[in-house]
DNA sequence: TCGATGCTACGGTCGGCGCCGAAGCATTGC
DNA sequence: GCAATGCTTCGGCGCCGACCGTAGCATCGA
């Protein structure tokens, strides 16, 4: 079985606030190098050297050298899933803060930012409510699907929801996808394969953009009619 | 936002091996004495008492006292969702130990366990099998449904589907569920409402029992028929 | 009322680990 | 070649927290 031991040890190294910035950095599926991750968990590069071997050793990292530069990102999407469920954890037992909160930097992470694969914030509940209210998709506590009419959509609009393979399991000619719960809307958004199509073709169009050094994304004005266009989405 | 502060509290709480053994004890749903979860931590009771105020103070577990007796029970099913996904991620990473760990009572579990609120272990994987090849459950990766014979089925066993109430969100009529890794058998097998369900039905019939003090159930010779003939599951 | 049981509070010990400064390797560019 | 940059290793400091023994507080049974 899965030794508690192991267990510990894997929360553990996420359980140091230095490290778990630095998890929290690369939520957003990009590789950074030991400086840019040392700038985010304020501290000094040879302890975020220390941390990253850490986390490397153990595999929750995994590195891809390219010269002098040593990048660093998630190493599976599992992990991914277990910093999501751990944020989800915290968030729910957070004390409610006073708006203290809302930094500018803030807003923005709340308007709409990557979580991993897929969208969150209000943008990425936005897209879920517009699916959902035109039938397009179908959810309900654990799990949800696309139905006909969101299939024919997406066919539509060129999104592949094929490109993200399951994780092994059988196929099945439908397609699943999970709702998330959104930490500062508190509400579903799309995750899993679905989330994750949507996410990467809104890149490719230019219908978003990633803001420098932040987890968070800006809607570009192209991107705001398209996504009105094709999804019905009505961002305040 | 979420602060990685709070995550990394959070993980810290999960990351000690004492408290990593009582969160992982606790996840198969039942409420536990501090004597009992310090029994299987390998502490003395006073330890346990501290580890157990800070886990309650954190909002992790809930208490409920009884006469001079408090039991601790995990306080979500977020965190053992947590506690899930840590699991994932350390089975995924344990080094490919010898079969070391094929103890008796490894044995058990790795046959048939409870996980929170559903089956798991080789019973809960042919379940969930079962239950694919006969058309009555369709998932893929992230997600799935159970389809109308499948419907049709749970009704005629009196499974009660609705018992467990999705968390938030909008109702839908269909009835999904959630696939989940299972650690031992590295295959999927069924969470959320459904999974739950089948298992608050196989006790409710005699179908399985718990093993005494762990997370381990066995099937009794009438649930091995009930479950061949109801669902066509093959135990070897 | 009085012991027994379950649990918690306090004080002291000690090992582990997070941190940085300094120094040592690689790689790049001049 | 020689500096500059990015990263790692090493050594030492300091602190947090896990642990237990002892003691104190509730609850139960006789």
């Amino acid at each position: 079985m899965v030794s508690t031991a192991m267990i510990a040890e894997i929360a553990a190294l996420a359980g140091d606030p230095a490290r778990a910035a630095m998890l929290n950095t690369l939520m957003d599926g990009r590789a950074l190098t030991a400086t840019e991750l040392a700038s985010v968990a304020g501290i000094t590069p040879q302890t975020a050297s220390g941390h990253l071997a850490r986390l490397t050793t153990a595999g929750l990292l995994a590195v891809e050298k390219q010269g002098r530069h040593r990048y660093h990102r998630l190493a599976s999407q599992a992990i991914a899933q277990m910093i999501e469920s751990i944020s989800q954890v915290a968030s729910t037992l957070e004390p409610p803060r006073r708006n203290l909160s809302t930094g500018p930097r803030d807003l923005a992470l709340r308007a709409a930012r990557t979580c991993y694969d897929h969208l969150a914030g209000r943008l990425g509940v936005a897209l879920a409510d517009a699916l959902l209210d035109a039938g397009h998709a179908e959810i309900d506590g654990d799990a949800g699907e696309v139905t006909d009419s969101g299939l024919a959509l997406f066919a539509a609009l060129g999104v592949d929801l094929d490109r993200s393979p399951g994780r092994g399991g059988r196929r099945s000619t439908r397609v699943f996808c999970r709702p998330c719960l959104d930490w500062s809307e508190r509400r579903p958004h799309l995750a899993g394969a679905v989330g994750a199509a949507i996410c990467t073709h809104s890149f490719e169009r230019g219908w978003i953009r990633r803001v420098e050094g932040s987890r968070a994304v800006s809607v570009t004005p192209k991107g705001r009619l398209a996504l009105r266009d094709a999804f019905g989405v009505r961002l305040d």
